[in-house]
RNA sequence: GCACCCGUAGUGAAAUGGAUAUCACACCAGUCUUCGAAACUGUUAUUCUAGGUUCGAAUCCUAGCGGGUGCACCA
């Protein structure tokens, strides 16, 4: 379809000498408004300057030369064509196009790009992609920022998905380095002073996961007030990465299990599944190495006892890469990662994601694996979030300052358990419903705004299940899956491929406008309905999955209005069939969706 | 101090350089005997300041003010 108006709109500019300006050019636009039309350009108001005509002129000349193709038949599909505000040239496509498209949502037959199907394209067709996000660091807690980089990370992949991409999720952990020390550094501390002792494996994993905390939050405080203990640090330190204490061995294979275990948990409930594990015990290794190689060949240079990346050099900062005692920094491990990653399945695309107080560091990695593999470089990319940020400021596992994945999941769960108190629901199926409407209330409040800007959480405020929210958009599911259902109960099937307009328009004997009458197929939520595919083509573009959230809020509140004003299932109406299909088209769009932002649809709640 | 990011109704956000700046929350007034009121209908209010580029600026450029983050051996 824009296909064909493109060349009417080049056809109706040719005579005038700037023709060849127009090529290569996406000449359409979809209408902000979509009382604009379905196609708009603004051609007329670009070209006008250069042809020293007024805008509102050209776009009239255009358009009577389009009119002139109309009535040749050469824009089949388009209703009428107009000149609107300051010279733009709009678009509108006749109801049987409209028809068609709605009956194109619900089209799951061979070959049909509707149903489960509907938005995905093949922008990335078979293109390797890599997603690495989350990354919690084992012996330290999964707070609510590892929830944001999770939300964001999992969207970003599943728009690469739908994309066509052939994408896998990697999942990166810090399982050595300073917050290792600090753990057993604590650990050693409150075994002396109380006689504390390392738990059995067989104890609950939330019993696990505590003690971990507990040694880890006593290491840490205990160190900031005696900064004297730094020796005692960096041995233990030095102990994690040789791995040369038997007995601290043993200790550490069982944490770290029980924080993966832990942290596995989670993922289930937040819907993520990692296709592979990297850590940095081995990204180190390979780091040291190449960081070695490469000071030989004068990528890097000695200085004051460490090896550093003179990131200066490029406009970057400069920054340590094997520090003095000899170990390397996460900037060196970077390096590592990047080599490890490519030799495990090299890639098409990788993207790094985490939050944007790494940009810098990331930036200075990047540059020096540019130095060394120029090629796998290229590949790699680094796309930053915002913060999760707390009322009471920044948060830090050594401030104590945290508020936990699992106590946001646990209490947003509470919630909507109070809030389903009176449905009649089995006690483990309400559970399990709770817990999808808790995710989709915190999911939703990170993805609907854009990636990089900070949120401010308020626990006092908690996060909300009306309006702009998650749950609001389940609930709008539910009520439409609801109607569906008494529907087929009635023995009323939803025959998509039957509807054609001029049986539609007899049959409507309503008092308003008929369907015919209306721009095209009844009004706005239809127009809404087929964009779907763009969105998520724009979203995948610019990797901002809040296209996405904003856009199916404006389904759900367009079906929601549709909803209270007409009674859809109505026995006799001659309408029913396609009101029915438009709710099933409602239900394909925000499905697939919230599928895209990982976020689940409850079968009721 | 230097670098990067950000300043939009009371609050939280949106807006490929386009048309009357859009949502939600909150406030107020209504709507459950009708397919689920986690909903709907109606009302009020917004682009930090000063210049510039452009047919057109919340968006691009310059300066200022305000906030965040990073800046050598944590990640």
């Amino acid at each position: 379809m824009n296909k064909a108006i493109t060349e009417a709109i080049i056809k109706a500019v040719e005579d005038s000498t700037l023709s060849g300006f127009l090529v290569g050019k996406n000449l359409l636009d979809r209408p902000g408004d979509l009382s604009h039309g379905d196609y708009s350009t603004n051609i007329a108001m670009i070209l006008a300057p250069k042809l020293g005509v007024k805008p509102i002129e050209l776009a009239n000349q255009i358009l009577q030369k389009l009119q002139v193709s109309i009535s040749e038949g050469a824009l089949e599909g388009v209703k009428k064509v107009e000149v609107a505000g300051p010279g733009f040239i709009n678009f509108y496509l006749t109801e049987g196009v409209g028809l068609e498209l709605i009956k194109g949502i619900l089209d799951e037959s061979k070959g049909g790009a509707g149903g489960d199907n509907y938005g995905k394209s093949n922008l990335h067709n078979g293109k390797k992609m890599i997603y690495e996000y989350t990354d919690p660091n084992p012996f330290k807690q999964f707070h609510i920022g590892h929830l944001m980089s999770n939300a964001i990370g999992e969207s970003l992949a599943r728009l690469g998905e739908w994309s066509g991409g052939n994408v896998k999720r990697y999942c990166y952990q810090g399982d050595v380095g300073r917050h290792v020390a600090f753990t057993f550094y604590g650990f050693d501390l409150l075994k002396n002073e109380e006689g504390v002792e390392w738990p059995s494996d067989s104890i609950p994993l939330s019993d696990k996961v505590a003690f971990l905390g507990k040694i880890y939050a006593k290491g840490a405080t205990h160190f900031k007030d005696h900064p004297e203990d730094e020796s005692i640090v960096q041995e233990i330190n030095k102990k994690v990465y040789d791995k040369s204490d038997a007995e601290m061995n043993v200790l550490y294979d069982l944490g770290k299990r029980w924080s993966m275990d832990h942290f596995e948990e989670i993922y289930k409930t937040l819907g993520t599944k990692f296709d592979e594990y990297f850590f940095e015990s081995d990204s180190s290794v390979v780091g040291l190495e190449e960081v070695q190689k490469g000071l030989k060949s004068g990528i890097f240079e000695e200085s004051e006892g460490a090896v550093i990346f003179k990131g200066e050099n490029y406009g970057l900062n400069t920054r340590v890469f094997i520090n003095k005692f000899g170990l390397p920094t996460y900037e060196a491990k970077e390096i590592g990662l990047a080599l490890l990653k490519y030799n495990k399945d090299p890639y098409d695309i990788s993207y790094t994601i985490t939050a944007n107080e790494q940009d810098n560091v990331l930036a200075v990695s990047y540059k020096a694996i540019e130095q060394i593999y120029p090629e796998i470089a290229k590949k790699n990319f680094h796309l930053s979030h915002g913060m999760l940020r707390l009322t009471t400021g920044k948060m830090g596992s050594r401030t104590g300052n945290v508020i936990t994945g699992e106590s946001m999941l646990h209490d947003m769960t509470e919630m909507a358990l109070e809030k389903m108190k009176e449905r009649d629901i089995p006690e483990e199926e309400r559970k399990e419903i709770a817990e999808q409407i808790a995710v989709a209330a915190i999911k939703y409040t990170i993805l609907r705004q854009t990636i990089g800007k900070d949120i401010v959480f308020d626990p006092q405020k908690s996060l909300s299940f009306e309006g702009d929210s998650g749950p609001y958009l389940q609930y709008s599911c539910v009520r439409a899956k609801s109607v569906l259902d008494k529907a087929e109960k009635q023995g009323v099937v939803v025959n998509a491929g039957g509807l054609n307009i001029q049986d539609l328009n007899n049959a409507d004997n309503s008092d308003g406008p008929k369907i015919c009458q209306l721009d095209w197929a009844g009004g706005k939520l239809e127009k809404v309905l087929v964009r779907f595919p763009e969105v998520l083509l724009r979203a995948e573009n610019e990797h901002a999955p809040h296209y996405v959230g904003q856009y199916l809020l404006d389904v759900a509140s367009e079906f929601n209005s549709f909803y209270a004003n007409t009674q859809i299932l109505v026995e006799g109406d001659a309408l029913t069939p396609y009101k029915l299909t438009i709710t099933k088209a409602v239900l394909i769009v925000l499905t697939n969706g919230l599928n895209v932002l990982g976020i689940k649809v409850p079968s009721r709640m």
